[in-house]
DNA sequence: CATAATATTCACTCACGAGTGAGTTACTAT
DNA sequence: ATAGTAACTCACTCGTGAGTGAATATTATG
């Protein structure tokens, strides 16, 4: 039963935030009384926390995984694609092949990391993996300042966010041809992008360093 | 007082979302009888409209007139870089000199973007200058699949929504080296990035067309 | 100055959300 | 079977948010 609050709660926070949505919401959703949700969590908020925390630990620990094996195996010469690869590929899968709930969370998470109020969980959680990719893009960019590495790292999570985030924009721009949903596309394109794009601003401009 | 109302509406919007912000919480910080904002605005979902269009008109047109500018000066050969430059320069330096309005309009808009419901209103507002912008990338990378160029374009706007949100986190992650609010940083780097990661993923691989 | 229009407040209603504590059902183990 | 605990519901309180219509203040206009 839990585990079916923690669905519905987690489907609906993913759309409308958290102040827009009620116990109530939820509680109808799951078909049970809405006070349910008392039962199990002490308060609205409580219930947020677990929503967040319940796949988070998931999602962290395989990218941990994933960098550390490409890490090891890159030895000396790693490079940004296959860094991003490890980073990206290894979360749009957990979105492709983790079914419906997984999708949510990802729509949960994307619109937690561009409020204010929800960048805090993003900090809270998920600053280890982060730090770990950009260490490893350091090593693959030796002689590159470090704010261009952050600033990369960020258009690289903006753009993941907003594809979590499944807002079925591109498909409106899009007539059609591209799909919201379609995560495989993403998959197939973001890391060479975004590959390029740090090659670009880090390697050509060198900075006053080294 | 009318656009007093908008302005503290902009700013509790863009950290709370639609929800999150209570009729009485903006007329207290404007120091005014909660009931003053039905007066002016039929209710709360007129506000959002309102706060949301004040500004829209301003940023597409200033935007539009770029780009037909650039696709002007660059006759039969336009650059992705060009266009970008044109696109992403132009609005950044809107919120770099427009004050604290348009950076609150610029974290409320990317609020809206990341979620479903807000994403309604990017649909609504802004399709024909991301059209626009796409019309001469297609120009700029002839021989392209279309799919990779709004996908590249996602990802632009991603990256870019991620920047207005202004969360604060890429400074924590930093250590304080970079600055959420430091929009020139951003322009600096972001049209270079993303021109790379376009050529990346559209002149490499060419499509089944042509 | 009077008066009309505009701006603003006030007292109030209605609805609803969060949460509590007692009560009920259902399962579990002896 | 039955005591005991876990799961769940019910009736209720308290607070508060959106919105309304009348009343009052402020400003503009002839």
């Amino acid at each position: 039963m839990m585990e079916q609050i923690l669905d519905v709660a987690e489907l609906l926070f993913s759309k409308h935030g958290f102040y827009g949505v009620t116990l109530k919401d939820v509680a109808k959703q799951v078909g049970v009384h809405h006070t349910l949700l008392n039962y199990y969590f002490d308060d609205k908020q409580t219930l947020f926390d677990a929503v967040f925390a319940r796949r988070a630990v998931v999602t962290i620990e395989k990218r941990m995984k994933a960098l550390d094996d490409y890490d090891k195996a890159a030895g000396d010469s790693p490079t940004v694609e296959g860094a991003l690869h490890a980073f990206l590929d290894t979360d749009l899968d957990l979105y492709i092949e983790g079914g419906e709930g997984w999708k949510n969370y990802g729509a949960f998470g994307a619109q937690a990391s561009n409020s204010p109020d929800g960048a805090e969980y993003m900090d809270k959680y998920f600053d280890p993996v982060v730090l770990r990719l950009i260490e490893i893009l350091k090593k693959a960019l030796p002689d590159s300042a470090e704010e261009d590495i952050f600033w990369g790292y960020h258009f690289v999570t903006g753009a993941l966010m907003l594809t979590l985030a499944r807002t079925g924009r591109i498909d409106k721009l899009s007539d059609g041809l591209c799909h919201s949903e379609d995560y495989s596309a993403v998959k197939q394109r973001m890391a060479r992008f975004m590959a390029a794009g740090f090659k670009e601003i880090c390697e050509q401009r060198k900075h006053d360093k080294g």
